[in-house]
DNA sequence: TCCTTGTTTCGATCGATGTCGATACAGAGG
DNA sequence: CCTCTGTATCGACATCGATCGAAACAAGGA
């Protein structure tokens, strides 16, 4: 069914209106909930901030499979709902693959949940 | 797996490091990730919308249970997950129930995911 | 007092998800 | 060519979670 295998560009999340400024479509929720259930997992979480804190803002599976105590197989797994939440993108370089933070998924979702009025103007308010 | 249910009473976003800053340890990415995961269901993101867009910055449930298609019980329980992950409180007043978004979470969850350079100067403790 | 309305809890059902081992695929190097 | 290492997919299992109806609890009004 919600088998969109492709990463669609625009399977990231494209609406930009704060939470707290008008309720959300069921149309935006369930966009925005899709990233949020990928991140709901502490596993996913870290394999996330390794990526995008790793230096030169990728880091190789074989880097992050060591940091955890779960088997190669889960550890891709897990890469792959943050792939298909459209959060990361992975890239084959030789003998190893490289993951690296899609730019400005991060910063749309910061500005969806940041109240209105806490000094930061939408940045990247696309409308 | 760890089924550390009990809703802790500082069961709020604590870390506030970005994680695009440096990896998240153990312990934050669990605390984040219950938050999400609280935030990784349409109806739930909805509720929480409805809530914090709503006039006076709190609603009632008898509101809530109207927009969805969904059993009072179910809308209960949602309101119940979202309670546990710290981000909305209730307050019963008469015959019906208030709820409305604890205030500084919603705003530390925009800190955790904003990119570090992203024209805003890291807000860090907004308050 | 009883009854009516609003909200939560309880118990059950069924699909979704995290994890593993086994296996398949992709390159590098003999 | 074959083999070795790194990564992804497959199939299976156990647990979790969303949803419902029934029932309990809370407050107000007849």
């Amino acid at each position: 069914m919600s088998k969109q295998g492709p990463p669609s560009p625009g399977s990231g999340v494209e609406c930009c209106s704060p939470l707290v400024a008008e309720p959300l479509s069921g149309d935006q929720a369930g966009d925005l909930a899709r990233v949020f259930k990928a991140m709901g997992d502490p596993v996913r979480l870290r394999l996330l901030s390794l990526i995008a804190s790793h230096a030169g803002g990728e880091a190789c599976v074989c880097d992050l499979t060591d940091v955890f105590a779960l088997s190669g197989p889960t550890i891709s797994h897990h890469l792959k709902v943050l792939r298909e939440a459209g959060l990361i993108a992975g890239e084959r370089r030789g003998t190893w693959v490289y993951y690296r933070v899609l730019p400005g998924v991060l910063g749309r979702l910061a500005d969806v949940l940041a109240p209105v009025a806490t000094g930061r103007p939408a940045a990247g308010a696309a409308r």
